[in-house]
DNA sequence: GTTGACATACGATAAGTGTCGTACTAATGT
DNA sequence: ACATTAGTACGACACTTATCGTATGTCAAC
């Protein structure tokens, strides 16, 4: 699969957030100033690519995102370690720690992933 | 400051793995069959980046890395997280789990990078 | 039915990336 | 000395991305 581009990954958060949504939503939405006809055009090209499906049966085109936010984020996180942790998962792990705020719940939820991870490959 | 591209992340690696080398020395251990000036243009361009120092005390230029492998891997990591799971960083350790064998002494470390991490927020 | 608002479509442009070919330069061997 | 070899420098090219201006279409309201 083809992994979004920075300006994409953006529309796709976006559309993830709303649901199905029109240009005009989605450029609402944008915490960016950038004009309307960029994210027009830029939608149209996800649409080519396959990562918005686009539905004209509405005077304005209702665009939603045919990739799914849980999918495209392992892929992305699978690339990342591939590319640059030479397959140890363990700094990648460390790099997200470091960065963001977690929440107790989010350590826990991590924790009982790892739990899952390892009796599975026993 | 400037987050490697892909090709650029490739080269990083490799002077990371064989410290300071020439052009050649990195072509040669290139996997990927891009010419030799290829090669050499990329890393001139980094050089002019600050990505890589070089040296021409030598007959050939020596290059070397000048960002540390670890943070580099936090940056991509963090620049990721921020981008595309919206500041939680669990589907992110999900996705790098999910994706590449981990060994129970990754598993051990990452452990203790939670307890660590859970200690010193508190 | 003409006008205005809003939508899409369609180039066009500028910057960045990856890729080489070719030209030039310096050392090496006979 | 001269040819060969191995290196750097430079410019060119195709491709992609991000960005917009302009043209064109359509519906609604006067």
């Amino acid at each position: 699969m083809q992994l979004p581009t920075e300006a994409e990954l953006e529309i796709l958060n976006i559309l993830w957030a709303l649901g199905p949504s029109t240009v005009r939503d989605v450029h609402t939405a944008s915490e960016k100033d950038t004009g309307y006809t960029t994210i027009l055009k830029q939608m149209q090209v996800m649409a080519e690519k396959g990562l918005l499906a686009r539905s004209e049966q509405f005077r304005s085109h209702v665009y939603e995102a045919r990739i799914a936010k849980e999918q495209t984020q392992r892929q992305l996180a699978r690339n990342l370690v591939r590319r640059a942790f030479d397959g140890s998962a363990k700094n990648l792990v460390l790099g997200a720690l470091s960065s963001q705020k977690v929440s107790a719940k989010d350590l826990a939820e991590i924790r009982s992933i790892l739990d899952e991870y390892e009796k599975r490959s026993l």
